[in-house]
DNA sequence: CTTATTGTTTTCATCGGTTGAAATTTTGCA
DNA sequence: TGCAAAATTTCAACCGATGAAAACAATAAG
């Protein structure tokens, strides 16, 4: 299980990660070639795909992750807990656990998320990723309040709230200077799409 | 202004589009060629490329349309008109349109529909579309209610109500047969989101 | 320690989307 | 009819992605 074999492919999968994140903010993500990343990490450039599906997949790293977190903090609801309570917890959990994580060498929260809104294909991925989070999610909600939520009710207050804060970030992206900024926008959108949802019962 | 040169760029256009839907629909988005495209058109591959920026940019043809359309009803409020009822009029119009629509000779609306939330490449694009019309929304509801609404408050409006239509109608697409079940559910998901807004004042 | 087995990486060939540049054809107009 | 501008074609090249077989490294068995 923890055989050589196992930490060398951690090894590699993280100095891919970290040669592509580094030559994106470098130079900017669609001038990086594949070849120069895995040049950095010290394999052959067809290796990269037997760790990511695509270029920009290694930016998404840790969506795996960051989505079971997710799931299973919206599967077990404290009882007497709300639909929106539980969202609202949701929120300020995830915007806490991504200031908090510094798991690479190189990599920044910050950067990596500047470079995401601002590289126009890492921005598209990072719409599908966050809707087939939403979709797993209202599901996962659906489940939890079984009796109270029907799906199309679970996943407009999903869509509602998630909508909110991506486009309100992004339209305030630049007025917002530090991620703290970029978070607080975020907590105002959330408490938008909140009010609405808890003034429904 | 409608010389020859006008027309027959407006033809080969059309031809383009015509033969990329009817190819993508008969064998799929992924296993259709850029040269089988030109062929169907007859023009050269290279050719494609003045007409649209990119094979999936071809389904999208009419973006540009449905977002001035949209625009123009956002800016011009009845007075007295609150952002909820004017977002709600904007739902309602939106999807009666969709539903009006036949320009093309080979084109059926809910093919094309089917083919976007089927294909992966464009259910991905039409995120990024979708999310760059609600940018340009939230901007233009803000301006027209400049005194009532902050940018953020615009955004976290426009965004909850389009995220709350978008997942709810995914969710619910394996339920949905008819389009006119799609259209349902969507007005169901925009109430959520409008009471929601409405209650705030 | 050697060998058989299995998993991983490399090499090689190929395909399709996309782009730039130069050559060619078509159209608008004098 | 002939010239200038615009559009199209041809050609070459780049890069991301994929399949297949060869080479290599790690583990387990004898």
């Amino acid at each position: 299980m923890v055989g050589l074999r196992e930490r060398k492919k951690q090894r590699t999968r993280r100095a891919l990660i970290e040669s592509a994140l580094q030559l994106f903010v470098e130079k900017g993500f669609e001038e990086t070639t594949l070849a120069e990343i895995a040049a950095g990490a010290d394999v052959s450039t067809r290796t990269f795909f037997s760790y990511f599906a695509s270029k920009d997949d290694v930016v998404f790293y840790d969506t795996n992750e960051r989505m079971e977190l997710a799931k299973s903090m919206l599967a077990r609801a404290e009882p007497g807990m709300s639909p929106a309570d539980l969202l609202a917890r949701l929120i300020d959990n995830s915007l806490a656990w991504s200031s908090a994580q510094e798991e690479l060498t190189f990599e920044d929260a910050e950067l990596r998320l500047r470079l995401i809104l601002t590289e126009p294909t890492l921005q598209a991925r990072a719409l599908t990723v966050l809707f087939d989070t939403q979709l797993a999610l209202a599901r996962t909600l659906h489940e939890t309040y079984a009796d109270e939520l029907s799906l199309i009710e679970a996943a407009a207050a999903v869509g509602a709230l998630f909508g909110s804060v991506k486009l309100a970030v992004i339209a305030n992206l630049e007025h917002n200077r530090s991620l703290e900024e970029i978070w607080d926008t975020a907590r105002r959108a959330a408490d938008v799409a909140l009010a609405g949802m808890r003034s429904l019962g």
